[in-house]
DNA sequence: CTCGTCACGATACAGCCGTATCATCGCGCC
DNA sequence: GGCGCGATGATACGGCTGTATCGTGACGAG
């Protein structure tokens, strides 16, 4: 028969916010004890419910990794627009890079917890068939901050410039989370790489 | 018959080589599957061997692991070093700075081995205490860069260089395997930079 | 009241994991 | 010829893994 709930899905609790929280447990091993230790039975714990429950709203886990990995991916997304945004709105073309690229680096604990459960889950990808979907996402954000390279008025290829940019930022992460650099020295370092990139000619 | 092995040690097989083929297994076995694929038994049927064997020459899969690490750094190590002296012996600051950041890109089937096996480890070892043996080995690295940076007159700081360079080349690394630019895209975009490091003030 | 279904608990299952144990072979040495 | 020992095979063990099954309160619908 055809379902004649109130006018919503048949759900008493939140899906989405439960899922949250699983997931959220998932990033939080990830990022203190490594990917390979979040086992189901481990996420459970650390998300304070049942195994059964894990497996309740993600039916496999495979399903629950790619549900993190939408929700890591979210929310770097959240954190460079919002960066974007505390420049003033609208920002600048310059601004805007400025601000995007060092949301992407690992300056503060909740930062570094995205992008070190981030980086677990690209590696693990890196040997898995059929993962395009992660870099259409990647050309698209190249081909956004080449646009913005081109507004800028960069030197160089806006491309090039946005290719490099990102390399950078991603060598620059992985640095961070190693220890070698603090997220300050990484900052430092990525703004005087765009410094670069906009200093007139002849300004040496 | 005549001792064709070391008359020190009373091994009747080479040990180091044995172990050289049981650490190629696991970097084979990490560059396709990836590095979780790799349990003992795997690589013991990928190298040809029994599990007591490498349980024999690798008391420890933490052992093995780390011998495998070594053996990677020294492999990245010869890379470099030869690539240079293909520039002419001695190189120039400037051409050894060419030859060995690009020499470690991904550009041929062994290197993207190497590279995918080590950053398979490095993500590993992101979540372990105490890793900073492979930090002074990074930093040594940087130095010695920023060395030549400075003997090849490139303009800014050389440290900064070094490192910059350093971290574009690690995340040009990743974006080779990920699949998002083939190698020769890759050194490209690395040859623009280092351009862009050497080109003459006012030579826009 | 009955019933279906959502949400969840308890537990079982087969398989793989790293490691340990025991038993041999081959071979130089006394 | 026996012995010691390096090198290796076969196999067992406890533990953890992902997944499946069965059961059962809560609760709105008919």
């Amino acid at each position: 028969m055809i379902r004649l709930y109130r006018d919503e899905v048949p759900t008493k609790v939140d899906h989405e916010e439960r899922r949250r929280q699983i997931a959220e447990a998932v990033i939080r091993i990830a990022a203190s004890r490594g990917l390979h230790a979040a086992s189901m039975r481990e996420v459970a714990a650390e998300a304070g419910v049942s195994l059964r429950l894990v497996q309740y709203y993600f039916h496999t886990k495979q399903e629950l990794l790619a549900w993190v990995l939408a929700h890591l991916g979210e929310q770097l997304g959240r954190r460079m627009t919002r960066a974007a945004a505390e420049r003033g709105a609208p920002a600048s073309p310059r601004a805007f890079l400025y601000a995007a690229l060092t949301a992407l680096l690992p300056t503060d604990e909740e930062s570094r917890r995205i992008v070190l459960a981030y980086t677990a889950h690209f590696t693990l990808t890196l040997t898995d068939p059929g993962q395009e979907a992660g870099l259409s996402y990647a050309n698209a954000l190249r081909d956004l901050l080449a646009e913005r390279f081109a507004q800028a008025g960069a030197n160089g290829d806006p491309g090039t410039r946005a290719a490099t940019a990102l390399a950078l930022v991603s060598g620059l992460q992985l640095a961070v989370l190693a220890g070698q650099y603090t997220g300050e020295e990484a900052v430092a370092l990525l703004t005087r790489h765009l410094d670069e990139a906009f200093a007139a000619p002849g300004a040496g």
